[in-house]
DNA sequence: TATGAATGAGGTTTCATTCAT
DNA sequence: CATGAATGAAACCTCATTCAT
């Protein structure tokens, strides 16, 4: 890993830690290992790192949407099998590049440290953890109802009901102190069972 | 309001703006208008200034919790009156005199915030946000079951999407920007319309 | 104790041992007792109790000198009696009521502290340090060559001799660590088989 | 000089007048031409300076110790000239390199006040003001007894009076005030006199 | 690329002191 | 006598940053 990309690794994890503020240029460069003078090789200034974690941030989300919206457009014609498919995303998506990607996680984590006194980044926490997983969400069981799972009429109230699942889970156990692959493991099977239990 | 109240009134605003590192004594001073050596007189250092508001919201919770347990020990042979009774207690329990009030939903803020680099705050907000809340709509549901609103087989499927509803909406409408009146009127309405479209 | 007698007792011992400035009136007040402002009351402020200390000390040692002084004009007709009357001078004034006195051994810790850089302090510890014990050891072997212990030619040679042990063993034993029973006695016999032994 | 010798050199001079506490890092700073965080760029803390300075005196210490250790094995088979030796031994150590030597003079000064409530420093003075030269002088009179100067039984009552009186000489006349060369020399001078005086 | 050396601004805290009560 | 409340100054130290090498 290029010492850029190190310190930008460094910075995620205690900024995702302690917010932006309470982490000094200090504590970052002492965990790389290079002197602060360094640092200045590599970033204008402190903001440059926070912000180049969040344009990084910004690229995989807009990524994560585009291969999304290009599955949405593929024909829905694929019987039983895309069944299975529509929840994948969710599985795919939500959680395997999302939720439980190291990145977005911390960046995440970030995010609602900041967003109390940062409106930049209170836009980009609500549409990254309502908007768009209610969207997404929204994508997913239409599909589900154009397979007959359920009713066109039912559509909204479980993609709320989905998403209220989701987020509570999500806040509770994956945004909460280290995300071990257990935690994750117990999210997908928690969140398996209500779909499975509630949502039919 | 006391010097003392009022520094810790400031702080605590602060403190859930921008985290409790990244305000300085400086800060807290200048609003307040004191000199920063008059503060040191009220506390014994920033960590006391803290100290003190954490313990001051445990006091709060335990009042709240205390208060709510003398409730459920009263005998439900109510009929239809003590049904709105049992919802009024999550009205009044659980928004407005938690969610919507102002000390603790700042306090909740705070907890956010610092829960990921402090274990201390990790466990009362666990608690407070998720644990607590959660046993206290299981009290509510279980006495609506007794007055037959629903069956008892249904009272743990129903806690859990109750609860799912109301963390999400919290933390998408209460735990943003400035709590104003018309978000919590908002919030309450919206609960209010979920409870009795998707609850019964 | 009147409180103004244990203020000074209180900062004597401190400034002994960690030196006037170093002290603050916090530690002081604390280990009294009493607030910082009740002190103000007794004392104009700090530096205030250290001159109180020092006239207090001045006026213990001129107490000595003068008591002294009305014992040297005793006309020494006594014979053998007063030959152990004259280093019983030295044992009853300069260590019982003076190095092993604990105000006036705290007092000597305080001014080798402070003779650094206060001139005023300088001056009075050569003066109750080396001056002063040298002029009365001169009387006390000039009293004894009286008595034909040894003639007047050696007295000046003796004296030198005395002064230097007693001032090597006093800086090695009751200027260091703290003034115990045990130590007193020990440089009592010491200073005492140094006399028999090597004065002769 | 470098930035990090010229503070520890103006730390010293300081320190050895008023004590370490007393001295402020913006009194150094000031006297050595650099801000106060310039400081921290070549020391940890205040402490850091203070120790840099301890380790620097045990290094010069033991070196001379370990010189003299060497010097002492050389075979003693040098008749008269020797004697003159190894009294030498005494005025290049103890004195030029030692109680004279301005960076060494001044440890001593700070030692003495801070011995009174540092442990380290008391053992450190113990060691380095009665110990240490009490060992040399035990050498040097050893040796000069060899050839004959006196009796192997005269050795020990002449190392404790010689001891006493430099020590003495030395309280009196090295550590009070400045150190000037007048002052060294009349030291030099009174205590040759002694020892041709009163030791033969 | 990386570092050594420096800095102005600002951080938390302690200082001696005052003054009304 | 004693305290509560306040303060300006100064203590130690950390901050982000710069710049020559």
């Amino acid at each position: 890993m290029s010492t850029k990309d190190k310190i930008m690794d460094v910075a995620l994890h205690m900024f995702s830690e302690r917010g932006y503020e309470a982490v000094s240029i200090r504590d970052i460069c002492g965990e790389v290992g290079i002197k602060e003078s360094t640092l200045y090789y590599h970033f204008k200034n402190k903001k440059d790192i926070l912000d180049s974690l969040i344009t990084r941030f910004k690229d995989h989300i807009s990524g994560l949407l585009s291969h999304l919206g290009e599955m949405a457009n593929i024909p829905s014609g694929k019987s039983k099998k895309s069944n299975a498919g529509t929840s994948d995303i969710v599985d795919n998506y939500m959680m395997d590049s999302y939720l439980f990607d190291p990145f977005c996680n911390l960046m995440i984590r970030l995010m609602i440290i900041e967003q109390f006194h940062n409106e930049e980044m209170r836009a980009l926490y609500e549409k990254t953890m309502f908007t768009d997983p209610y969207d997404i969400y929204l994508k997913v069981f239409q599909a589900l109802a154009l397979q007959g799972t359920f009713t066109e009429a039912q559509v909204e109230a479980y993609v709320r009901r989905y998403h209220a699942y989701m987020t509570t889970l999500t806040f509770r156990y994956l945004l909460n102190g280290e995300l071990t692959e257990a935690r994750k493991k117990a999210y997908k099977k928690e969140v398996h069972a209500l779909m499975k239990g509630e949502m039919i």
